[in-house]
DNA sequence: ATGGCAATGTTTCATTGA
C-alpha cells in the first residue's frame, strides 16, 4: 500500500500533472494541500475517470486539503478541521481508509516571526497535537501526512545559517514540531538511510531547484504501529520538474500488509 | 539535465506563499 501527500498549489492548475502522477505512480491515498479550490469546483469527475473517489474541502484562493482513495478502498468517518478550534482556513481532512486513519493537514506557513501569522501557526499547531494525541487513542494505526511548514532540523535545510531566524525552521516550530512526535509518531523519512541533501520544497526564484536549495517541509509521520509496517519512505523529486510544476514535490511512504 | 517566481482575484497591481 502506498500512501502520499502532495502540496498542488492549486489543483486547478496542476490537475493535468496530478492525473499524469497518479497513473505513473498509482497511490493508494493521496492528500492534497493547497487545492485553492471551492468545493463545487472540485474535479470530481476526472479523478473518478482516473480511479479516484475524492473527499475534500476547500476556500477560494487560498489553503484547501483533500483525500483521494483508489476506488475499491472502504472509506469512513470522514471529518475536516481541528475540533474546537474553530477556523475559516481549510486545513484539516481525515479518514479512515482500509482500516488506516488518514490525517491530512496543511500547516500554516507563519509568514515571519514577527507577522500576526506565527502565532495563529504556534497555536495551530498546538490544537493539532491535541487532535492527534485523542486520534492515536482512538487509531493505533495513523499517518499525519502533509504540509507541516517546519524543518525538523538542520539536515532538512539547504543552508541552515542562512535559514537562521526565519520562520520554517524557528525553534518555537521546531517545539512545537517535537511535541506532535512526542505524542507518539515518527517521521518516516528518518526510518531509512537517505541521501543528503533531501528536499520536499524548493521556491520558484533564483534557479532554487536546479541548484537543490530547498527544504523539507512536507512531512508523513507515522504511529508506532504503522511505523513497524513501514518498507519505505521517499519524495518524487521528478514532479518538481518541466513545465508548470508545484513547488512542492510528492511525498509517500510504502506500507506492508498488517 | 532540471531553469532564471507563481497563482489568485481585488487584475494591468497587491497579496501570499516558503
Amino acid at each position: 500500500m502506498i500512501i502520499s501527500a502532495w502540496n498542488v498549489n492549486s489543483l486547478n492548475v496542476r490537475l493535468p500533472r496530478l492525473l499524469g502522477w497518479l497513473a505513473a505512480t498509482r497511490p493508494d491515498v493521496v492528500c492534497l494541500q493547497e487545492t485553492k479550490l471551492e468545493d463545487h469546483k472540485f474535479p470530481v469527475a476526472d479523478l473518478e475517470a482516473s480511479g479516484y473517489v475524492a473527499h475534500y474541502t476547500g476556500q477560494k484562493t487560498y489553503n484547501g486539503v483533500a483525500i483521494l482513495v483508489r476506488q475499491g478502498l472502504e472509506v469512513h468517518d470522514v471529518a475536516m478541521g481541528l475540533p474546537g478550534f474553530d477556523d475559516p482556513q481549510q486545513r484539516v481532512i481525515a479518514a479512515t481508509v482500509a482500516g488506516i486513519r488518514i490525517i491530512g493537514v496543511y500547516v500554516p506557513n507563519g509568514q515571519a516571526l514577527d507577522s500576526d501569522k506565527y502565532p495563529y501557526k504556534l497555536t495551530w499547531l498546538k490544537a493539532l497535537a491535541a487532535m492527534l494525541q485523542a486520534e492515536l487513542a482512538a487509531h493505533p494505526q495513523l499517518a499525519v501526512l502533509g504540509d507541516f511548514n517546519v524543518a525538523p532540523d538542520d539536515r532538512d535545510v539547504h543552508d541552515p545559517a542562512a535559514w537562521v531566524g526565519q520562520v520554517l525552521v524557528s525553534p518555537p516550530e521546531r517545539a512545537a514540531l517535537q511535541v506532535l512526535l512526542d505524542a507518539g509518531l515518527t517521521d518516516s523519512f528518518r526510518l531509512f538511510k537517505q541521501p543528503p541533501n533531501t528536499f520536499s520544497w524548493w521556491d520558484y526564484r533564483m534557479l532554487a531547484f536546479p541548484k537543490n536549495r530547498g527544504l523539507r517541509i512536507d512531512l508523513i509521520l507515522l504511529s508506532q504501529a504503522l511505523a513497524a509496517r513501514c518498507t519505505g519512505s521517499r519524495i518524487d523529486r521528478s514532479a518538481r520538474k518541466g513545465e508548470k510544476p508545484s513547488d512542492h514535490a510528492p511525498v509517500l511512504v510504502e506500507l506492508r500488509e498488517p
